[in-house]
DNA sequence: TCCCAACTGTACCACGAGTCCAGTTGACCC
DNA sequence: GGGTCAACTGGACTCGTGGTACAGTTGGGA
């Protein structure tokens, strides 16, 4: 038994880090079964297809973001009880984690599942979709706790303000990506926080 | 020689549709030539790889979708020559612009290669990477002229600020394309606008 | 000792990219 | 009217990759 969850996650292991680097299409399972020490036999035995391995790295990928978020935005409330400046401090966190990603952060698979969402079956998607609306709900839950206490000085869609932490991070990876630099994503993310300073700032000025 | 320039731009334009709607690896040579009505042979006559196609539909995405940007701040210099209040009427332009398009605004073109880009060569990701820079320099050159009008509550790197229209496009059309929704480009360009209000508000508050 | 989950290995099919190439079509020119 | 050349057609072939099928091997636990 401790086999197989052994080759299990061997392979999404090598899966994943492939598809972050090259995308998933250009990810062949010869490759994996090379890197995995595995026989093409082995990988069909674990995953019934290339759609059933997207969906297991999927739901690995979103639970630990998940887990990186709770600690992220834990650590910035040990800091300091102020939701805006938990808020401020957890997105400075994220800057210099995305920052410290050479190849740049897995918020990738995301968005190279949904441009080849084609490729996927419905349940890829869905996982897909759930993502972001967990963190679109983690996002507008916090940005409501500051509002309650700081009044915006422009109306806002908080389910779209939620996004945009989402779409900022997805954003400044594509550019990332297409630029080959390396500090877009964390640039964006710090542009951002001057944003919710400047939304949630008091009105004295 | 006619008949070659129909010929090409017919099969870039269905290429570009099914790219647009699928992904570029989704979409089969068998299908562009069944679509353009021509030979396989044909296609290979325009076009030597897959390559080459690529190249050419980012070269024309570019093209058009820079003449789009002039267009859409022309229109906005004419309503108001302010160049805060130009940038403001051009944004919440685009975002209209944003919102019509059904399956979302080809922006995507950009993306999907990002995403995939093993699957191209040197030449395709230059162009890629020519498009986000020059996006970079225009918006750049646009803060800077507000920069002198209004000065900015808070320092900001402007090519990061340049970048972040771009950024918050493609991840706005990430969003969008995950989430199976239709205005979440458009409404994360307007909290962009809410933003540079807020950026470059006079301080009197 | 036997059993079963976790494999290995091989043979096989479908499909799409890309090559090669011989032949056809039609516009334009002498 | 004949020749030329660019713009094709069509078919045969290779190769890589996903996926199926299935028979056989291995090693740890009851």
């Amino acid at each position: 038994m401790d086999r197989k969850v052994d080759t299990r996650s061997r392979i999404l292991d090598i899966a994943e880090a492939s598809v972050l680097d090259k995308g998933f299409e250009a990810t062949s399972i010869e490759e994996i079964v090379a890197g995995a020490q595995i026989s093409r036999g082995g990988f069909f035995y674990h995953f019934k297809d290339k759609n059933a391995l997207a969906r297991a790295m999927l739901e690995r990928y979103i639970e630990t973001e998940d887990l990186l978020y709770d600690d992220l935005f834990a650590r910035a409330r040990e800091l300091n009880d102020d939701p805006l400046h938990c808020m401020l401090i957890g997105l400075k966190l994220l800057a210099e984690m995305l920052a410290e990603m050479p190849r740049g952060h897995p918020g990738c698979v995301i968005a190279s599942t949904a441009y080849q969402d084609r490729l996927f079956d419905e349940g890829v998607r869905t996982l897909n979709r759930q993502a972001i609306l967990g963190w679109r709900k983690r996002f507008r839950g916090m940005f409501e706790e500051i509002a309650k206490v700081y009044e915006p000085r422009e109306t806002v869609n908080m389910d779209a303000l939620g996004d945009m932490v989402s779409g900022v991070v997805e954003g400044g990876l594509v550019l990332q990506r297409a630029l080959r630099e390396h500090n877009n994503a964390s640039e964006q993310i710090m542009l951002f926080r001057t944003y919710l300073k400047l939304l949630f700032a008091p009105k004295l000025s």
